[in-house]
DNA sequence: GTCTATATTGAGATAGAC
DNA sequence: GTCTATCTCAATATAGAC
């Protein structure tokens, strides 16, 4: 079955079904499916070989898509873990909100987003042979920035009411900490509250039923503009 | 150096120096030497080599000790990590004092013992290829008696004051997340503390400022009967 | 871009001497 | 109880054909 230059060129009559049947490039197919298995099994636990197998090529083709092998694979993952929160994150903390508004809607949107990431890949970053490669350098330094915008809001809902019981030290890291258990849970199969853990983070810095309430409100009209890009 | 019969005879003169040198059994050292290495780099990602290496005895020695390799291991390192914990989390609930202070109790007593724990191993449970390992199956079966034991308390915490917003679902495994954040912090090497912990727990099961500081004293003093043992 | 073939290394595990 | 020696298997990575 002859087919040459299927491709740039016009061509009398109907145009094929270039619907590619929404064909997946294999850079993607690789990722994805090496996602799973790491998030599975381990990194370190799981061969080149297989995943190969389950994309469907032989295994010494990975080094083409991947001249590192796993190594460049996790680095991606991990990248592409962190990207999208970030992003929000700077665009939040502009809102003409209070605090408690504000942090309110970062903890839904961080969960949001963990919980839509592929293959529960965030959880990668928990792996030890991981957190020992290149690879988590460059995530590790945006995960900063994360905890310190959380200790940042944390901070200012907390001065809303000075004199309470102090929040823990570490709050950045706590309220972080507290948001990230959705990828325990996701991964044990545990059900997931989001609101319920949007509200114990406003508990955890000081705030009462009816600022939590009202934050809930106010967040439920603004979440829109963040669902979009 | 022939030295027969060192042990259970009389002998005149002063005794040898029988101190040992704290002389630990190779059982305990392999123990200790493989728990580190699996913590810090993973279980797949550590080899039986590599822990004959640092105790001190040849890779094929280790199966003298436990057969069925690492496996075993990590098996007797998770059963060790769980046992303390809930031994003492039955006597804790039959305690004559208020859910507020038997919760704020429980949290501090668990915290305390993740971090004597030897080399953190307790971050074991949260290793992939551990979880799907037969030696999982026992460790995660008492791990839920103590998620039960958190969302019993944390439902009776909750119930002191009923009408308030509600606490979130999976509230036990919530709480336990919360407790184990140590676990996660310990390895980072962020600032941990635990009496921060303690509040944080208490509320997100709604108690407020003055229940808390009530059951953080209550607990201050009930606290000496649960360090020993 | 994917293949076959293979080099190389390192892992876990067992047998049997001491 | 620890050793040496070795088997067996699997993994990563490269070379070069198509």
């Amino acid at each position: 079955m002859p087919n040459a230059a299927t491709t740039t060129r016009s061509r009398v009559g109907r145009p094929r079904h270039t619907h590619q049947v929404a064909t997946v490039p294999p850079r993607e197919e690789i990722l994805a499916v090496a996602g799973r298995l790491f998030v599975d099994r381990g990194f370190a636990a799981t061969s080149t070989r297989e995943i190969a197998e389950r994309v469907g090529i032989r295994q010494a083709s990975l080094y083409y898509h991947f001249p590192s092998g796993k190594e460049g694979i996790v680095a991606e993952l991990l990248e592409r873990t962190v990207r999208p929160t970030v992003d929000r994150i700077a665009r939040l903390e502009q809102l003409s909100a209070s605090p408690d508004t504000i942090l309110y809607l970062l903890v839904e949107l961080d969960i949001h987003i963990l919980l839509d990431t592929p293959h529960n890949t965030a959880f990668l970053a928990r792996l030890p042979e991981v957190v020992k490669s290149d690879a988590y350098l460059a995530y590790d330094e945006i995960r900063q920035e994360l905890a310190a915008g959380y200790e940042r809001l944390g901070r200012e809902v907390e001065a809303v009411h000075p004199g309470g019981e102090p929040s823990p030290r570490s709050l950045g890291h706590l309220l972080l900490e507290l948001v990230e258990t959705v990828i325990v849970f996701r991964k044990t199969g545990t059900p997931i509250d989001p609101a319920g853990i949007a509200r114990s983070c406003l508990r955890i810095c000081g705030a009462g039923t009816e600022r939590i309430t009202r934050a809930a409100a106010a967040a439920a009209d603004l979440r829109s503009d963040f669902e979009q890009i």
